[in-house]
DNA sequence: CGGCCGCGTGTAATCGATTGCATAACTAAT
DNA sequence: ATTAGTTATGCAATCGATTACACGCGGCCG
């Protein structure tokens, strides 16, 4: 009854022929004659025979699995880019897991547990956030693993890296807004040590300087890519007297929760105040107003690095020098951004 | 310079002991004296040893892995639950391997894989609508791995549950809008053979029932939970001449691409027409209007289903007969409702 | 003093699949 | 006809960790 899980053995036993010709009937089936691979295949289905990977992983040293460390799942960003990963991998025949990454020393053990433990043959990290000095040590111990990184940047670590150009895109992002007419711009800021928020800070202030202004301190709203910094951010914006009358949002979830803050107050955008966001969420199209947004190209992005890491695992010279992509975002426009009404009212942002 | 990953072995020859020793002080250190267990800890240390998972669990048949499979990791619903599930699962000291259902014989054949290859030790399903007698069938063949269903259920199926009151929470939904005076009420609808959509539909009647009303065919409209399908529902109730006066909508997702939809055409929320939605997303509280839902216990779910899995894998007897947990869902009422104004124009939904 | 118990450790089998090497049966070439 | 090469297969080692069993040693009890 309680019989157990049938093996390779049991599968020769059946056809009459030796385990490594049945090993060989399933993973090189030109290498056995036709006769034999019918009666193995006829043993398998009679026997009900399945793989047991982790005999074939001991043995051949791969887990045919990536690891996936990322900051938040439940970031829609980071879903839908964890979606396409997970398809690329799937049709390479690799299967996914996921980590997420808290601080705190625990979670990096955890980490170093996975990367080392022949439980995945790969690591995608879409967090640059990680300890860099670890991870170098890590990649570099004896039988570490290739590791891509996504989204975000290590410098000079030498990883590969497949990622959107945030500093030109936050550029042309706020020239959007510089086009409109605006002239006192502000930024809702992403987490303060995020290389991603830092880089579309850096666009941001390099739009503004090449229109001859420069940033305004008050103006760049701390935020935290969430919704609720966002809303906070309001919060100070409306306690403000001297006010931007334009945004650019470091992400669309943060902009959100700007906007209904603002609204709350009876501050309606584009009427009082154009914003731009940046990753062209979902919900984007739908929200109230349509959010002007940077979109990135999320699908390609995951696809890409998935692609990147599954190749250097299967040969690891495949790609020689670290790799580096810059995938280009797009400027989708709503109706979150109008033209500055009128005359520009106050002070506009200091000459650099 | 290129040495292979340390072993057992290594530390075992470095600390003068056996494997035996090394693998017991490692696993249950109260099994060897303590002198042994220094030695053991400083040879790890000295020669940066790290387990090998396959050989582990091709020993102790186990992955120390779970296997979920969702219909779109995209969908904040389901990143979030997954949150939840990774984060219990991390605790206990499992991996969490995700799979992307997508519909086809290759997608079953994969899950198949996966179930019966030993790279898992469970599975959790967030999908109601795979293939039931598939899924029998795996699950009663030798070696199958324990199944865990949540969210949506599969009747008969003696698999354990974990879910939330859908008809119940629906018929909640619903009288909210009742209870604010309206009488005419639609349904945007889930997928048409997706289970939890049905339940909800089959509450949203109930409740109707309860106040002498019943649904009127017209105005239930097609959806498919997600915001396309909304935005389209949307245009059909344009179309219409006789109109609802609330919508109860089987998702949040949906719910916003309906508003959506009708925004652009005027039609504003809850000035002219009220909605509940269900789930309570992220974003729910910052729409415009704010969302009034049905607010799933979304990490509790995950939670609670990655424990009962993890027990049962654990101790196939743990639980006994199949668990069915259901978890109360909570109306949050924000300002997509509103009194019903004036009195009822039109006729009302037909009497029952 | 002899026997029993328990602790700490080692020996060796085991988990399931893959693969280097050997072998046998043919074919082709000289 | 002999040699070389090819093809199909089997034998047995191997991957790394766990664990059943055995053994030696010291202490305790009768």
């Amino acid at each position: 009854m309680e019989r157990k899980t049938p093996t390779i053995q049991d599968v020769a036993r059946f056809a009459n022929v030796s385990t490594a010709t049945v090993s060989r009937a399933l993973s090189s089936p030109d290498k056995v004659s036709e006769g034999t691979r019918a009666r193995v295949s006829e043993a398998v289905r009679a026997t009900g025979y399945t793989l047991n990977q982790a005999g074939r992983s001991l043995r051949q040293r791969s887990a045919k699995t990536i690891l996936v460390a990322l900051p938040d799942i439940r970031n829609p960003f980071f879903s839908s880019i964890l979606d396409a990963i997970e398809r690329e991998a799937a049709a390479r025949g690799y299967g996914v897991l996921v980590l997420n990454l808290y601080f705190g020393h625990e979670t990096v053990r955890r980490l170093q547990d996975f990367l080392l433990s022949n439980r995945a043959d790969g690591l995608l990290l879409l967090d640059g956030s990680v300890d860099t000095y670890l991870l170098q040590t890590i990649s570099n111990q004896a039988g570490a693993i290739p590791i891509v990184v996504a989204c975000e940047e290590i410098p000079n670590s030498g990883f590969h890296t497949v990622l959107t150009d945030n500093v030109d895109a936050a550029a042309r992002a706020t020239q959007h807004l510089i086009d409109l007419g605006h002239r006192r711009i502000g930024h809702l800021l992403g987490p303060e040590h995020n290389v991603v928020a830092r880089e579309r800070f850096t666009g941001f202030a390099k739009a503004l300087a090449g229109a001859g202004l420069s940033p305004v301190p008050e103006w760049n709203f701390r935020g935290n890519f969430d919704m609720e910094s966002g809303f906070s951010a309001a919060a100070r914006f409306l306690s403000m007297a001297e006010r931007p009358t334009a945004i650019f949002a470091a992400n669309d979830e943060s902009a959100i929760g700007f906007l209904s803050g603002l609204r709350q107050h009876g501050i309606i955008c584009p009427r009082d105040i154009s914003l731009v966001g940046f990753d062209d969420l979902g919900v984007a199209p739908h929200y109230v107003p349509p959010l002007t947004t940077m979109r990135q190209p999320r699908e390609a992005l995951g696809r890409m690095a998935a692609e990147a890491l599954i190749d250097v695992v299967e040969d690891p010279e495949a790609l020689g020098a670290p790799l580096r992509i810059v995938l280009r975002s797009e400027l989708v426009v709503r109706e979150s951004t109008a033209r500055m009404a009128g005359a520009d009212m106050g002070e506009p942002n200091r000459s650099s």
